[in-house]
DNA sequence: TCGACGTCCCTTGTGAGGCAAGGTACTGTG
DNA sequence: CACAGTACCTTGCCTCACAAGGGACGTCGA
């Protein structure tokens, strides 16, 4: 809890899932490129042993579909899309991230206004 | 995660308890006024069964002091106080909220600029 | 007097989810 | 053939929100 990564690790909770959803908004991608995305994000570095699972559980609610395509060198890839489902989802999340970053920017005296 | 009140659950972890010592930064409280105080915010609403341990943890990292204080009515209160690690710590977590919201809303495209 | 109720305090058990570490499989390249 | 690179995924640990349960002490009406 006191050291400073913890605190941005538990900020990412509930978030996370979205931004990927998010992301995948512009195009389809797959897992290590979603992994490159959010590392260049500082506040939402993440790791392999997080996004895999966070993935499964996205597929298992029918909010991504995924499709395995050749890669030029190596292995093949799990692509991952947007499905209408995770569509609406991200929109239910858009509403209610505002609502609560606002309650919160006004507790704690960061409201940018 | 598809249950509406569970999306908001997701999100308060990590920044309960920095509402929680932001609310202490204008005086002393104690736990039901407290839960009182959070409830009254619509996605923060929150029991008494997440809000002691929480409250457990604050006095354990030494952020908060508490008193007890006689009740004009009913059994004696703990009541809470932010000591100056609490408000360091607040300090350190007001940087690292305003990235990470930022950064949500930049990727989700929830930006109010 | 005695139970019902109100107001505090706190604990226990469950489940979700982030993460480090570990493991498998295929494809080059030397 | 060995070794590195790229991709997939799982296991086990830990933190924390929450519902549910429980105890102590006071007041008040029957």
């Amino acid at each position: 809890m006191e050291s400073p990564t913890g605190l941005s690790t538990a900020l990412r909770r509930g978030t996370l899932e979205f931004c990927v959803l998010a992301l995948l908004e512009n195009g389809e991608l797959y897992s290590l490129e979603l992994v490159q995305r959010l590392g260049s994000e500082q506040t939402l570095t993440t790791s392999e042993g997080t996004l895999y699972p966070l993935l499964s559980r996205l597929r298992r609610a029918g909010w991504v579909t995924t499709t395995w395509q050749e890669a030029p060198n190596g292995p093949p890839r799990r692509y991952y899309t947007l499905a209408a489902s995770g569509k609406a989802a991200l929109g239910h999340f858009r509403a209610e991230w505002v609502a609560f970053r606002d309650t919160v920017d006004r507790l704690v005296g960061t409201d940018p206004k």
